[in-house]
DNA sequence: CCTGGCACTCGACTGTAACGAGTGCCAGTC
DNA sequence: GACTGGCACTCGTTACAGTCGAGTGCCAGG
């Protein structure tokens, strides 16, 4: 257990080293790169050191020494302050993110910034319907037996669903209808919705009561128990960078796993507040992205989380950036969302 | 130019079994495996000829032929007939399609169903809006001086975009703008409405002509300048099936042409019918598909297209087979989006 | 016009040797 | 006791030569 200070120096300029070039490093590199002020000698007896302790390894026995997954998890929790943004960084993703003009835009430009800035995978996940609330409903007849359901949350988002009515109503019908679900939903969390959807059926006038069941049924599926938790995807082709090192030559996992939202969502949106979290490698659940690494946050306006950001990558990643630039761009979107 | 029958069959045999097996194919192997009724000499001078045309060619100088993009293409003109579908597509399509809530059901089904039977990338191109009517705006207010304008189309898109007003206006004022939008623009197509769009400001009323004009902005952008296509994909990793010999050991080309939508909205939405397009190759537009044949048909109620779908896959692909797959999920959802 | 035979080409694979980066260990030094 | 220089050793990488065999092009004969 004995990490004293140069050892734990050494430990990070491996990391730093290897990130950078990709090649496994030896300790003559080290101490030439680095001023860690003893020579490689010392440097091997540290590594030693490194290695039984399951921090770094040797691909082979000739080659240099590569962090394992638990050397970049000791690497991230105690050897790297977060990156500070560059200026350019901070004006890019200012100049991405104005003038987006709708909801679908927002998550777009976002996942498209952060693949681009990251340069690896960026996931998006919509804001979140559950912890959304209504701001409107609106019921458009369709004909005198079918009506389409649009749900406006107050984050932008719109869902809609068709709904087929068991009687024809009248045009005065849909108004008394689109009158009650509003009075009653709005304001309300989707979360906290089904007790008042429930309630619904039974203020409604009788002559309404089919109607109304029908569209409470529709409401409760929409609103509460499909959790149509949708995300965006870009900047797969940056998993090709480094060629076909990462990811131990085979791509196919990987592009599996970023396939399945379900998969996906779990990873993502799992955040409940906006902190920062980093998967590295094996620790991951997902058996396809046992040989990556995986940063998300939540994001939204305060401490509270609409939805969850992040980006999929090598192990071998710049952890001090990668966090940086995944926590500031969350902090703007949430911003952003605000401000609607 | 001669070209007997027997050269067809060779090339043909060639591109099925290069097709299947993906190792280049020597004359003797072809003669073991087809009837072709003559010997392996003859079968290379016919090889000759076919690779002076420019049909085939040799990876190297002691291996077997491969087609060119030219072969492929004469295979597909001439060579092959579409397969019909086994019974147990037709019912995967089936099982696949029915039980869509809406239309991101819809699409989201489809894209991974197309992607599953024909194993490539499949992409699905959101009914176009320009090609859809209106069923109905709404606009519901947000603040005296910002409406959410929600727009139904015929298909079932929704589509929303926030307005500013320059002036606060009443309820009864936005009940006023709801209903002239309404009478004017609803049924038409959406590529017909900028001269009514034009039309609402000077038909509203004095003290509305303000809120109307930037109203009618937005709906120009929404509805008819903002080409806001959208597309689905599915199946990306199925462009790590067959090793790196497809795609002469780069993905990124193609992982990069995918994730732009621009481009494949041209590429996907060009169709304004519902024939069957094959790119092979090099009659590529796009660079970063040069290694890559695109299968792509319009789908749609009748014979007018709605949208385009179709798949992305390697030139060495089975098109008899991935054209009728793709032609018969692109019926299915035409005549899924007709019952709406 | 087709066929069998034959010489030829050239990539794939194998074995050997030289090279060198990097290590572990040990004796010596501060 | 901690660090250092030196040295023998390991082992992957590269280069090169040789063999093998699939596949070809060509030609003479049916």
């Amino acid at each position: 257990m004995g990490l004293d200070d140069r050892k734990l120096a050494v430990l990070r300029a491996i990391v730093e080293d290897y990130v950078a070039t990709q090649d496994p490093v030896g300790s003559k590199a080290l101490v030439e790169r680095h001023q860690l002020g003893v020579s490689p000698a010392t440097v091997r007896n540290d590594m030693a050191v490194l290695e039984e302790e399951g921090y770094i390894r040797q691909p082979h026995t000739s080659a240099g020494r590569v962090p394992t997954d638990r050397g970049y998890r000791l690497f991230v929790d105690r050897l790297s302050r977060v990156k500070p943004l560059s200026p350019a960084e901070r004006r890019a993703i200012e100049r991405f993110l104005v003038g987006a003009v709708d909801l679908d835009d927002v998550v777009h430009r976002t996942v498209r910034l952060l693949a681009q800035l990251t340069r690896q995978v960026a996931v998006v996940q919509y804001p979140s319907l559950a912890r959304s609330s209504v701001r409107h409903l609106e019921l458009v007849p369709i004909s005198t037996t079918r009506l389409m359901l649009v749900m406006i949350a107050d984050t932008g988002r719109v869902e809609q669903r068709l709904v087929e009515l068991p009687a024809p109503v009248s045009a005065d019908d849909v108004t008394d209808l689109r009158r009650l679900v509003n009075e009653k939903l709005v304001g309300s969390r989707l979360s906290e919705t089904p007790p008042l959807v429930q309630a619904l059926v039974e203020e409604s006038a009788p002559h309404l009561r089919g109607a109304m069941t029908t569209l409470s049924t529709v409401l409760l599926e929409t609103l509460v128990e499909r959790h149509e938790e949708r995300i965006a995807l870009a900047g797969t082709a940056n998993l090709t960078r480094g060629g076909l090192l990462d990811f131990q030559g085979s791509l196919r996992p990987i592009l599996e796993a970023l396939e399945e939202e379900v998969v996906m969502l779990k990873l993502i949106g799992e955040a409940e507040s906006t902190t920062t979290r980093v998967l590295i490698g094996d620790e991951n659940e997902i058996d396809n992205l046992r040989a990556a690494s995986v940063v998300s946050t939540g994001y939204g306006p305060g401490a509270t989380a609409l939805g969850g950001l992040g980006v999929v990558g090598p192990t071998r990643m710049d952890y001090p950036g990668t966090i940086a630039t995944v926590r500031a761009v969350a902090r703007y979107v949430g911003e952003l969302l605000a401000q609607n």
